[in-house]
DNA sequence: GATACTAGTTTGGGCTTAAT
DNA sequence: ATTAAGCCCAAACTAGTATC
């Protein structure tokens, strides 16, 4: 599994996990102990790092770059035109936090817009830059030099910011005509030796392993993102000229034809925002001291932690493990999935504390490692026959839980994942009985609506805490506005809301 | 001015098959 | 193996109007 997969599994987390004793503060901050967290963190301009810088010199406007042939190369680097453009860039200069980009990847199955958004723009990336923020003068100077000199060079590039790695740039590029993942392939690679052409006086390259349609799930946070509204078009169409498409696909774009490339960007990094703002608000509002407006999770992570201090071998649990007497406390009110009935014999004891414990690790990120230990000590007690020693269980645990944490041990790709089917799934257990699929999209339709229902509302509480905290007035305009639910879906669940006070 | 109601339209998740 | 496209549905949305 990839880090940005990993992320976005635990970012869900976070604002999932919110019920109970689930999140604190602490636990929040532990967060960036985590593999996931560092990655947020650097985000954050924690790293550095400095590698395959070119001799350089800047006079006044001009850089002298001596490159790999000992070439001297001179860049124009007074540029006004970049200057930043547009209600999008103000819009994610007030959020203030990265926000998903809307993209195939962590979605199942077909979304309606999908389709346009992302075929219509190349994302790629350079790495090996140096540290986004608070790199050497030397990264930083050169990350910013070769920004400039990309976008002097193609026009054609739209948005530029720090990559998600945070060691280098990444940037998109405005195309037509592209109508298919061919197609977005065979651009890319054109662009990309193009780039690459142009990069190796800086001993850059592009990232190959950005190719994949579904990269850019994430859009990390960068304040001095660049988005040219006046980008020019990649002419890919000419690219595409010999390239054969898949036939007959309904709803396919045609080559050529006028495309808004601005909206549905901007729409969802919009609804992304919104919905962001009041999830960590709630988060913090919820389960800190801190007070009202937007706390911004970023910020305190930066405040509190320094990520360079931890060490991530020394993380201990501090409660006695010798004793073999369980004191029962409470489990944790885990899924059906985790639920555990029945006995474990011996043979299969081993086994199954170590994969029930990594399964335990890794879906509840935000849980105390404490918590996670006594829930598997009572599982222990309870289901294992006869029970494993505590210190056995917790060797086990302790042993999973740091090297995980450390980055050491990936044990993602062994443990099943949260995967349910309300109903068969092969269409032949159907057989011609139409009406029983129908009942099964209806009722998978249903808890699907029920679960955005409950999503909403918890959503539309926030929003009257915050109002009510910071002296705003709570009708439904405002709801409306600071959850981004239309009024008329405000109406309907404030009904709710107040019918539950009561 | 704020809220509620109505009817028609659009959206998005879960599931499938098709394509590569 | 992975991902786009197609279909189903109920919920959410839009816009217009009525009522408190």
């Amino acid at each position: 599994m990839k880090t940005r997969h990993i992320f976005l599994n635990y970012y869900r987390k976070l604002s999932q996990s919110r019920d109970g004793d689930l999140v604190t503060l602490d636990d929040v901050l532990d967060f960036i102990k985590q593999p996931t967290g560092r990655l947020a963190v650097q985000m954050l301009n924690k790293y550095e790092k400095v590698s395959n810088i070119p001799e350089y010199s800047v006079e006044g406007n001009e850089l002298i770059i001596i490159n790999e042939n000992n070439e001297v190369e001179q860049v124009d680097t007074s540029v006004e035109k970049y200057e930043l453009q547009g209600d999008e860039y103000s819009r994610r200069k007030e959020s203030e936090v990265g926000y998903t980009c809307f993209n195939s990847f962590s979605r199942i199955g077909r979304r309606k817009g999908d389709m346009s958004s992302p075929t219509n723009f190349v994302f790629l990336d350079i790495d090996g830059i140096g540290n986004p923020h608070k790199a050497s003068d030397l990264a930083r100077t050169t990350r910013e030099v070769v920004k400039k000199a990309l976008l002097q060079k193609f026009d054609f590039i739209y948005s530029i910011w720090i990559s998600l790695s945070g060691f280098g740039l990444g940037f998109i590029v405005k195309c037509d005509a592209i109508q298919s993942k061919r197609h977005y392939e065979v651009v890319y690679d054109e662009l990309a030796s193009q780039f690459d052409d142009f990069l190796m006086s800086y001993g850059l390259n592009t990232d190959p392993n950005a190719k994949g349609f579904t990269q850019p799930t994430l859009l990390p946070y960068d304040p001095s993102i660049i988005v040219r509204a006046d980008a020019s078009l990649y002419p890919a169409k000419d690219v595409l000229v010999n390239v054969n498409e898949q036939k007959g696909k309904e709803g396919s774009i045609d080559a050529g034809e006028d495309l808004d490339y601005s909206m549905p960007l901007k729409e969802q990094v919009s609804k992304a925002i919104i919905s962001q703002k009041v999830t960590y608000y709630s988060i913090f509002r919820r389960y800190t001291e801190y007070p009202n407006d937007s706390i911004i999770l970023a910020r305190l992570i930066e405040e509190r932690y320094d990520i360079n201090e931890i060490d991530y071998n020394s993380y201990t649990i501090l409660n006695d493990q010798k004793s073999d007497v369980y004191d029962a406390k409470e489990p944790l009110p885990v899924t059906k999935r985790m639920y555990f009935e029945g006995e474990v014999k011996e043979g299969l004891r081993n086994n199954m504390i170590g994969l029930y414990g990594m399964k335990l690790i890794f879906n509840n990120p935000f849980r105390s490692p404490q918590r996670l230990l006594d829930h598997l000590q009572y599982v222990n007690a309870n289901h294992f026959q006869p029970p494993l020693s505590k210190k056995e269980v917790y060797n086990s645990f302790i042993y999973n839980y740091r090297n995980y944490m450390s980055g050491d041990l990936d044990f993602s790709g062994i443990i099943d994942k949260h995967v349910y089917h309300l109903f068969p799934r092969r269409v032949e257990d159907y057989g011609n009985d139409i009406d029983a699929r129908k009942a099964k999209q209806k009722l998978a339709s249903q808890v699907h609506h029920n679960n955005k229902k409950r999503e909403k509302i918890e959503s539309i509480k926030n929003a009257i805490i915050l109002l009510e905290d910071t002296g705003g007035k709570v009708n439904q305009i405002n709801l409306s506005e600071i959850t981004g639910i239309t009024r008329k879906t405000v109406s309907k669940y404030l009904k709710l809301i107040k019918e539950e006070k009561e």
